[in-house]
DNA sequence: ATATTAGTTGAACGACTGTTGAAATTCAAA
DNA sequence: TTTGAATTTCAACAGTCGTTCAACTAATAT
């Protein structure tokens, strides 16, 4: 089965993922997450250089991974038209659905580490910084692509229309069950699949609405 | 001008309220908001049972009041059009402009209000329970109205499409910057009135698109 | 002027915080 | 088997946490 235990580093970095999501960065301590890796609390010091750099270190862990399979997503639409551009809602499937994917495939894997990148895009403190940082590089790749695909836009017209998806989408990730008590169990915040079917589809209404054609 | 001292109950809430938008509840001692608040540690204490209820006092001083201007909003555009449905448009128009008006009208009063309600509504812990608890009377008129005016929709579909409504409106609250660094400064957090004239244009397609019509 | 209440002050409580150092153990290379 | 490095343990540090209490001043009412 899957028991054998996993090395003291990983064990460390899941538990901080798990908790930081959870609660935030502040609302842990280093304490309950080595309690939660059963392993001393002295141990994290000598894996991590402090507790930021832990922190910091969840997030790199996972990150460069989505960037390349979303990558991938977006440059396989391209390639199957070589002649014309992509459509709105296949550029913004390659945004998305990658993700949700991964998501719902191993969600015990996944799920804290995007609750955790919601929390921190709605964070005013540090969310502009810390998303630029991880996310802006493929981000304006893909704001390029729908300019091309949306050629009469304006720029801010763009930009907002992103802001609107990146809320839409990132709300997806926190699974705060609020839609469950909404809908009164009809719809229930795990259920990726749901939401795959649709969130390309509303999202690229909107741009189309906002960024003409 | 406006230099006359405010009652210490009010500089508490004050206080607290921006400091809890910009680092959390955990992330904030009392003693941090008492200092900016310039008063005695256990002034908390008199003036409230807990820091957990202090944080409830926050969120419950401003939240009747946006509720009362959101119904207000669609009941004006209900009774504009005695005879016909509002639009989708007008209905998301009033569940969004309210809010975006007081935060641009006063900035100051309320922007850490709004960072506050951002934080919540994506934080996996205690997100979905508060914000059902402030919000879902309200919200739930919404949908009945979009229901209305949306008659082919299936209730999941309306239900999603609230979803991804509610995750682009709260980012929009957190201004975290994040917009000005992808823009390159082009368009900027705080320009509510730019939101504006963009959000409901941009939600009402996307609704239009999953709930048919 | 006196009695009551409301508001404020400063000190203190035990528990917990991030972090460090030295000693003890485990492990791979010689 | 010995050596050296990698890993783990335990105890402790100075500081901060949420919270409480008794003493104090300010304001109000009789």
């Amino acid at each position: 089965m899957n028991e054998k235990k996993q090395p003291t580093r990983e064990r460390i970095l899941d538990a901080a993922e798990m908790l930081f999501a959870q609660r935030g960065f502040e609302g842990v301590s280093v304490r309950q997450i080595m309690s939660q890796a059963d392993a001393d609390v002295s141990l994290a010091y000598y894996h991590f250089k402090s507790k930021r750099d832990l922190f910091d270190q969840v997030m790199l862990r996972r990150v460069e991974y989505l960037n390349e399979i979303r990558l991938k997503a977006l440059e396989e639409v391209e390639q199957r038209h070589p002649d014309e551009e992509p459509t709105v809602e296949e550029i913004i499937g390659a945004f998305t659905r990658p993700l949700l994917q991964v998501l719902a495939d191993d969600h015990d894997k996944w799920s804290h580490y995007f609750q955790l990148i919601a929390q921190i895009n709605n964070s005013p403190e540090r969310g502009g910084e810390l998303m630029s940082r991880y996310f802006d590089p493929l981000v304006s790749r893909f704001i390029e692509a729908l300019r091309k695909a949306l050629p009469d836009s304006g720029r801010e017209d763009l930009y907002w229309s992103y802001h609107f998806l990146s809320g839409a989408l990132t709300l997806t990730f926190a699974e705060t069950g609020r839609i469950d008590n909404l809908s009164d169990g009809l719809c229930k915040s795990s259920d990726m699949a749901s939401i795959n079917d649709r969130m390309p589809e509303f999202l690229a209404a909107g741009f189309r609405a906002l960024c003409g054609k």
